[in-house]
DNA sequence: CGCGGGATTGACT
DNA sequence: GTCAATCCCGCGT
């Protein structure tokens, strides 16, 4: 299945975010470069790369100037510049000064708004993503362990999302999803209430 | 240039 | 339920 267009991710954030929702996340790993552990829960004949698969199961929207939530609603700085820039593509950032957490660009450049992928159900690779987490049980269910069991940094910030290590394939809308006001955005008094969260339901 | 704090997580009481 | 970890960023001086 083809990665998603980059028209997908030019609509409306909201509508990408609740669209993402039963897609497919793929990250293609390079084993040679990670630890020997990791290695090891690939499995003996495997080498070179591996391809790891994960269904979103939940997102957010945020929604650049009008929203006092997102890191983009006092304009472009250099952390948040890649949220500025092409629809499609990966802004990533770190936070409590040791979590990445995944965002897919959307809208035209210029705009500045983003999804957070905050959950993904592992599909394929699990044993990969469960070394990668440190042997840790659960996978996926949050935007920092979704980057560790994928392997995604700030390498990746500013890569397109039809990259041949990092895409997302799919049907956009096919599957159900229910809202809720995001979470751990309390300082947020305009936006805090509002139903920008998507959860498959 | 100092400093408060974060779109989180896991360990521990 | 509470709390520490850990590092930039972004803003105010």
């Amino acid at each position: 299945m083809d990665p998603l267009p980059e028209d997908f991710y030019a609509q409306d954030t909201l509508s990408v975010a609740s669209g993402l929702i039963g897609c497919y996340l793929h990250r293609v790993v390079d084993l040679d470069s990670l630890d020997q552990s990791v290695r090891e829960a690939a499995g003996d004949r495997v080498t070179g790369r591996v391809e790891l698969v994960g269904r979103i199961v939940e997102t957010e929207g945020y929604l650049g100037l009008v929203d006092d939530a997102a890191h983009s609603h006092r304009g472009p700085t250099p952390r948040t510049r890649v949220m500025f820039e092409d629809p499609g593509h990966a802004y990533v950032y770190l936070i409590y000064g040791m979590w990445w957490c995944l965002n897919v660009v959307t809208r035209p450049a210029g705009v500045g708004e983003a999804v957070l992928i905050r959950g993904v159900e592992p599909i394929r690779g699990t044993p990969v993503m469960k070394a990668l987490r440190g042997g840790r049980k659960a996978v996926a269910d949050g935007p920092g362990k979704l980057c560790q069991a994928l392997n995604i940094t700030g390498a990746e910030n500013g890569v397109s999302l039809r990259s041949p290590s990092l895409f997302i394939t799919g049907s956009p809308g096919k599957a159900q999803w229910v809202t809720t006001p995001r979470i751990g955005i309390d300082y947020a008094h305009k936006t805090r209430d509002e139903p920008w969260r998507f959860v498959a339901s």
